[in-house]
DNA sequence: GAGCTAAATGCAACAATATTGCATTAGCTC
DNA sequence: GAGCTAATGCAATATTGTTGCATTTAGCTC
């Protein structure tokens, strides 16, 4: 919801602005990976108006708290679907209809530090996106 | 090796051209993502001239091939340091000094498509960078 | 080595994406 | 509601990526 994000945004200091709040509801009801020019665009069919630098920066606090996260394969923001502290979150893209579906899952971040370790490096974070089929478009 | 690369671009049906052993010879030699402007410009210094174009044309074959890839949280290109065909190729980037590393494991791949299979996902290949920091890096 | 041809390059123009500094506006606190 | 600070809008600019087309060149045949 809209307004878990918002609430987010407030505790940290963030104040609950036009902006912000459109982008959050744009984001909520699309569920595809959209560029901040996307957001404009969609938004200016509906007769609002923000700047694409705004959007940038709205974008920016919300991947920031992990309210949001860039898709790094195809450069488009979608909203986390999943709690923070969860710990790292991955992405299922799939390469027919664009769908992406967000998961976490700790054995996979532990199995990826571990290996990492073996080599002297100490992982922070991980991003991780799987490019496949989801099983609507794998049944054809 | 770029003349391993060079061979394989001709194995494939690829024409052995001066920018593709000049582009070749620069991501090996810096060992570091670079930009396809960065490349241009690493060029320029030594007096030698790419149209921009043409590198985004060479490193789009180059990955296509698995010969350098595009790490996606940078947008930089890197030549690929492993053997092909050793299942899908991670990344760890060490936040501080940028320096990039190269690696594969099966389990993890298998742990990946098991986990996507149990969503009714068919993963065909993975993109996965882990952030933090190298042995070096982290000793300070 | 000269000639042929498909592949590759360079160029020009353009499109898309992203960043910065600064004047103005609008949340939030009181 | 007034005041303060964060946030927005705007303009200008930088960076990154794409397309169509004329020209060149690598690799092949002779
Ligand atoms: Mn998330
Ligand atoms: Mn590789
Ligand atoms: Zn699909
Ligand atoms: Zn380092």
């Amino acid at each position: 919801m809209v307004q878990d994000s918002i609430r987010i945004l407030q505790a940290q200091g963030h104040k609950a602005t036009r902006p912000r709040k459109l982008v959050l509801e744009i984001l909520e009801e699309m569920d595809r990976p959209l560029s901040p020019y996307d957001i404009q665009g969609v938004l200016r069919q509906r007769g609002k108006y923000l700047n694409h630098v705004t959007i940038y920066r709205v974008l920016d606090i919300l991947c920031s708290l992990n309210l949001a996260h860039k898709m790094l394969s195809s450069g488009g923001f979608v909203r986390c679907s999943l709690d923070m502290a969860e710990g790292c979150h991955r992405f299922m893209v799939c390469q027919h209809c664009g769908a992406i579906r967000e998961f976490a899952d700790k054995e996979l971040c532990q199995g990826e530090n571990e290996f990492a370790r073996n080599f002297g490096f100490h992982a922070e974070h991980h991003h991780s996106e799987l490019a496949g089929l989801c099983s609507r478009c794998y049944r054809k």
